[in-house]
DNA sequence: TTACAATGAACAAACGATTGTATAAGCACT
DNA sequence: AGTGCTTATACAATCGTTTGTTCATTGTAA
């Protein structure tokens, strides 16, 4: 058995109750320095380690924090992760990482379990079928912060990129080489994140006066093989198209190099690929990829930050929205288009 | 303020411990039908969710167990990571992820902490600078897995992998191809997976009758920085190696990479290559590249299954090693040797 | 009718901390 | 010597469960 707190008190002869307060001597209560010190030393004798159960259901404060994801084998939620689970550590929390893998009856298992473990506080990127359970965490004022996509509806800090933005640019370096006839591989649709790409898709399309043509758009989720899957019916097409935009993160991206090689093509000789994409493998790949990445560690940062402000201050902290930039990196696998 | 059991009991007009046995209701104690269910009423109506901080502190148990490893963002360990996560979804556990980043001091920090935490059980990569905690958390009995990097002094359950024959495997391939000059490209140094690699490459040496040259053994680390500085010094030597093999994982590959691209050379024409490489990114990058990976959720499976058996059996179980092959796959990287 | 099981539920003591309040000792001052 | 302050520590309640034990009620057999 563990040494507690009262082994201590009885091992130097005082109560409990000054161990503890010489432990967390923060107080008014003034303890004699003769006293803290033979603590101390029995402290150290004993090798006394709290109890943080005990300690978390007294206090109603748990230093845990709980951090829902789809995948962190995704590239993208790996590097947030493991940021702010630096964060943590520096911090003194421990963070508590869930996978939901886009399925909304896990997300709700996952956050009804972290309540329970009595979690500080949530960052959470949700799978977005359903919002009533975020409501009612907000209602409960559990300290919450959305990262990657959010809920325009719903008042609550969140970290977000610049999703629109960063797709209008790739349009328009491919309109620069010439390009017409521009593809978007989706990823899962009605996220958040995905709705604002092509959304911004939709823009630049209307911006550059291309035709849209709806078949172009195209990819519902964002494993290896939804990549795969879509870009196998993309160069189905009758006018091909000469560059793709693919929206879908690392994954996805992956599948679609896959179907494109397999369908004798080559990037960027007949078709211009741009990709999110956040693994540093992009430079390596057969064709060095332009890509769009993000700065994932910044997005964890900004995402502890409003998380442990909330935590710590008493009062209701106003929600706030930080949006993060992308970063645009032209490689090799964008060219002008021929003929 | 969320409900708790007493919040029930007193709605219904009970006793706390009655709606307890309920709700756990695996005892002798029998409750009436009718209690029985105006409780699970009561329970869904207040829609309560019992405390799982006062559950572990009574009960000493947290259905929770800690997870060490190195880096997170490593492909190898994070496949690993997340199996192990789901299976602990399955079987009611939580699973905290701690990354030491190879310093053995937070090793220790977090050990502390998940210990403190009352955790179940520990799976652990450890640092392998100093052995000492473990023996002692051995002696407290707690139930502890170690994966990838073992002991061999110290009795404990783990899973490993075949790393000396995989190695021996690869300069049996390369010296098919006519290689004679190969290189070791090593990992950080004093890991047992690493030790373990290089103990293969110096048998297959031996057993092929190759010269050994300790100009060729170098790599001081797991990151791509460390491949990178390594492989440059390499190509620094006289008589230029015609073969690497990249035995530090997927980031330490690449930083070879790189160098050697930086250097003119080409692969495989110039210089062959065989990786430890987890990520699936391998067929894609610009030389594809041949390499041995892990059965890493395999790995996973094994390490919980075994940490599984040990929370849950009342007496001690018989240290276990379980050792998981390694998948061979040749790709583009390696070629014959020219001249 | 008495005694004794069996049944169903209440009681109360933990688990290991934290924290508001009470108390004892020491001292100064009148 | 008595009063009133500090100062240092002890006391006891509490957090939300679980669980061994006790208690009351009912039913059954002698």
């Amino acid at each position: 058995m563990a040494t507690t707190l009262k082994d201590v008190a009885a091992y130097v002869g005082v109560h409990p109750s000054t161990v503890s307060r010489v432990l967390h001597g923060k107080e008014n209560l003034k303890i004699s320095k003769k006293t803290n010190d033979k603590i101390l030393k029995a402290v150290k004798e004993l090798n006394y380690v709290p109890d943080f159960t005990a300690r978390a259901l007294r206090m109603k404060k748990s230093f845990t924090i709980g951090l829902i994801v789809p995948d962190i084998l995704n590239p993208y939620f790996a590097r947030i992760v493991r940021r702010i689970e630096q964060l943590g550590f520096d911090n003194q929390y421990t963070v508590i990482v869930c996978n939901t893998e886009e399925d909304q009856e896990k997300e709700l298992l996952f956050l009804n379990q972290l309540i329970s473990r009595g979690v500080d506080g949530i960052i959470l990127a949700p799978v977005q079928e359903n919002s009533d359970h975020i409501v009612s965490l907000i209602e409960k004022k559990t300290p919450l912060v959305l990262i990657d996509r959010i809920f325009e509806d719903i008042k609550v800090s969140s970290v977000i990129t610049n999703n629109a933005e960063s797709v209008i640019k790739a349009v328009s370096h491919l309109v620069n080489l010439g390009h017409k006839r521009i593809a978007f591989l989706r990823g899962q649709k009605n996220i958040y994140t995905i709705i604002n790409r092509l959304d911004g898709y939709n823009k630049a399309l209307k911006k550059f006066k291309l035709k849209r043509n709806t078949k172009y758009i195209v990819g519902e989720g964002f494993e290896f093989e939804d990549g795969y899957a879509a870009t196998q019916k993309l160069l189905e097409l009758k006018p091909l198209p000469t560059a793709i935009i693919s929206s879908g993160g690392d994954l996805v991206t992956l599948g679609a190099i896959k179907a494109i090689k397999e369908n004798g093509l080559n990037i960027p000789k007949d078709i211009s690929l741009i990709a999110f994409f956040d693994s540093l493998y992009a430079p390596f790949l057969e064709t060095p990829l332009t890509t769009i990445s993000h700065f994932r560690k910044r997005i964890g940062e900004e995402a502890f930050n409003l998380l442990l402000k909330q935590i710590e201050s008493k009062r209701k902290v106003p929600a706030k929205t930080v949006c993060v930039d992308t970063k645009f990196e032209i490689r090799k696998s964008t060219t002008k288009v021929k003929s």
